[in-house]
DNA sequence: TCCCCACATCGATACCCATCTATATGCCCC
DNA sequence: GGGGCATATAGATGGGTATCGATGTGGGGA
């Protein structure tokens, strides 16, 4: 029998993280991950449960309208927020439940996101 | 006195948060938004307090040993995770409160993220 | 009906990021 | 002190992302 290497013998209890159920939680993150993305968030959470519009989120980014509306669209799709159509104008809430359930994904101390 | 446009009526109550402010958060979130690094951190929650090595990351991850070695030092520079250096193997392990920490800044009732 | 306003989308661009191979560093054992 | 192993760093590369100006769309008031 051939010498062993020397080993690190940490322990492998856990098994990996499904890959998909890792690459789910990096999506939703990736989305939050952006420093006018977080601001937009804070303005929203702020303003919650009512809602912001878009023209009043521009000026204080410091972005274009596009821009503006390129991270919503982000956020949407993330699912963190909401938006309602009101006359010619958009107003744009955050989903509480969305945010909170990727704070305890997050936590480590509730272990959720090792299921 | 020119007439007033039509104007959406967000209620301004927040400042906006601050840009410092706001960076820090998404750099933070930046180093936690990747599927890998995601995976890393699962397998570090779960074999805590003991730590993992690099060799027991690379084959479960499916990438190579710098690529793992780079994701490692990203979750580091956030100041998520530890290093500790053992003969020629180096351990890292999760620094519990720092995620719990981003994950209280995250929820939306906790509202520190406001601060 | 016409125009204006709010917002979304498009196309281009410049930058960042994750990955690899190759190589350096540092430790341990012989 | 030399060889081999674990890890880190360097450099190159392909794909993703944030931004913009220009343009499309749809609502509302005159």
């Amino acid at each position: 029998m051939e010498a062993l290497p020397l080993e690190c013998d940490t322990p492998l209890v856990a098994r990996a993280m499904g890959n998909a159920e890792a690459e789910a939680l990096a999506r939703t993150l990736k989305a939050v991950a952006d420093a006018n993305r977080v601001k937009i968030l804070h303005r929203l959470i702020s303003a919650s449960p009512q809602g912001v519009c878009v023209c009043d989120l521009t000026e204080p980014l410091g972005i274009a309208q596009p821009s503006v509306s390129y991270h919503l669209r982000i956020l949407r799709q993330a699912g963190l927020i909401d938006r309602r159509q009101d006359g010619s104008f958009a107003y744009f809430s955050v989903r509480d439940e969305a945010l909170r359930r990727l704070a305890t994904l997050l936590d480590p101390t509730t272990q959720e996101a090792l299921a």
